[in-house]
DNA sequence: GACAACATACCAACCGGTCTGTATATATCA
DNA sequence: TGATATATACAGACCGGTTGGTATGTTGTC
């Protein structure tokens, strides 16, 4: 390492911003570069191709993003024994963490990438298509639990709950940038833990 | 009208299925026009600018959009007079046209713009939200319909519910794109059904 | 012959990408 | 210890193609 180092990780963080406010392909490369403060001899050092880019872009927002999740599903699992009340709690951590968030807007890079899925290829296609369904498969495990132990009021499967919630929660992603209320994400999320206190909690329905 | 006339619905029609493909940004004008059969003078004797094609493109859109939404509910009125089963039939009417669309993959023009809304300005911006929020109302005032009959289950208003529908449909299209699963949006829209039944039919809480 | 509905040629700006050059750190060996 | 070699980390000019957009010409119709 020569000059002023952490130069990728700064490219990287920049192009995330860019890309997550204008899209992919609206994002170009004296963008992004003239942003971080370095030149295309900086960028093409680090980068073969805008699409080698794109590639690790994608790989390093999943992991940021499922670093997020781990934590509160082992803050979740360690306040309770209760798959229904984990499930919760981790709902409320995610909510917290919605609540605490300011300045860049939250949003999803995996739906960017979806809407602009022609520009990819398959590789990086897979790969935001494994995401996802690797996000659906962790609140499955979670719902699988909660439905081995009680039984719901409706004949519902943990993959589609689980899918239910992924949908939701992608969806309120584009109604919050839309109206600009960024508050709807976790109004929704708490209203989905509504739906699940009705299908799991015996004391909601007597109330 | 001197040649082949409708060419103006014709740039209209391919550069939806083009911008609902790849985006907004990514779609070209060459490529537009390329695919309609047609000119660059063409184009610009219809269109003052890109800019002037998306904000025609997204009126064109809500404009179907809010056809269909009439005409199901003109259907589901007629079928019945109780508001919650309205509801249900508007949903299952919803569902039977996605179970018979093909080729063309389902997916909001709305979303695509609020993802690449850093490209519009402030009018069609506002028409977009404006759109989302109509269909947001159409939803909203169902919900009021049903909540002025039956008491619901759970502490739930009209708006949340009808954000909730909303949300979950849109998040549905990004998940049945990436999976290449169409019937997951029906599928979503059925569960939501079922949580909506939950919410307001005393019969599925007894079984 | 006036006007709408195009067609065609063209332009400047911008795009992703390549090229050559250079400063600095590090490894090698006398 | 110091000279040399090599690799890394950039800088910035440059390139061909594509972009949205324009200017001007042509054709059909009332």
């Amino acid at each position: 390492m020569a000059q002023g180092q952490n130069t990728k990780e700064r490219i990287l963080k920049t192009a995330q911003r860019q890309v997550l406010e204008r899209g992919f392909s609206a994002t170009s490369l004296d963008n992004i570069i003239q942003a971080t403060g370095v030149t295309k001899g900086a960028f093409f050092h680090h980068f073969r191709s805008k699409a080698d880019l794109a590639e690790q872009l994608i790989e390093s927002f999943a992991e940021q993003d499922f670093a997020l999740f781990d934590e509160w599903d082992r803050r979740a699992e360690a306040l309770s024994d209760d798959p229904y009340q984990a499930l919760i709690l981790f709902l409320k951590l995610f909510e917290e963490w919605l609540d605490s968030l300011h300045q860049p807007f939250p949003g999803c890079l995996f739906a960017v990438y979806v809407y602009e899925n022609t520009l990819f290829d398959d590789n990086v296609n897979g790969f935001v298509r494994k995401s996802l369904e690797n996000w659906q498969k962790y609140y499955e495990r979670k719902f699988a639990a909660v439905i081995a132990v009680r039984k719901p009021k409706l004949e519902v499967s943990a993959p589609e709950l689980a899918e239910s919630i992924v949908s939701l929660l992608e969806g309120a992603f584009i109604l919050a940038r839309s109206g600009e209320q960024p508050e709807l994400i976790s109004r929704q999320s708490r209203l989905f833990r509504g739906y699940v206190k009705l299908l799991f909690d015996d004391d909601s329905v007597a109330a």
